[in-house]
DNA sequence: TGCGGATATGTCATATCTGACATATACTGT
DNA sequence: ACAGTATATGTCAGATATGACATATCCGCA
């Protein structure tokens, strides 16, 4: 293929290289539901293995209890920021939030 | 301990179970910054592994060429959603983004 | 049945994040 | 020196996320 004729297939915004090496816009914003949706997952099981209640996990990381219940909720208002931040809050290790990604979309390898 | 003596303490904010059981406000802040800061050097790598322009990935996953330097430079108003959505359309696999979050003050185990 | 603790849901003013734009700087090849 | 390409920086109006609050629901347990 030409280089000129490459040039303009990418300025088209087409997937030159090997066919699927990206992810079209749906099914990165379905990766990331997925990885949140992990994360989640996870951040309900810490905070119960630490016997935490939600108005607790709030004060530890300065919020309140209705946006605990959000988050865990997977209310789409919530931010993968403060998904981590509660995470990190309710003491899960590097370990269970390393673990916790996961998403069909996005595969291991 | 006394279950009321243990009420007001929890109250307090204090930290009742094991020493250094959770981390305060600042930790958690910096294990977060530090984890952030990880996922962006990997997002660095994968860019630059797939040759990809900064304009290039800005289009891939519908922002610009100037927020995506902003990323790269760690810039304070980056979300770790942004820094995720990035890397995923930047191709990183699930495996590259678990290892990845890394982080001094989140121990391992 | 009623009480107390935990969790869920809706709303909102404010805070934070975002893409877009302009413009600057850096590097390469000619 | 200049043109082309890549990256960096500053700004801002509009979009999105946030804590706080009110209130509802759920679930033991006396």
């Amino acid at each position: 293929m030409s280089s000129s004729k490459l040039k303009r297939l990418k300025a088209a915004g087409w997937k030159v290289g090997t066919t699927r090496e990206f992810l079209g816009l749906q099914e990165q914003e379905s990766a990331l539901v997925e990885v949140k949706l992990s994360l989640i997952d996870a951040l309900k099981k810490s905070r119960q293995k630490r016997r935490l209640s939600q108005v607790d996990l709030a004060q530890r990381m300065g919020s309140s209890q209705s946006r605990i219940a959000k988050i865990e909720a997977g209310d789409a208002s919530v931010s993968l920021d403060l998904i981590v931040r509660a995470l990190i809050a309710a003491g899960a290790t590097q370990q269970v939030i390393r673990k916790a990604i996961t998403s069909r979309v996005l595969l291991a390898a």
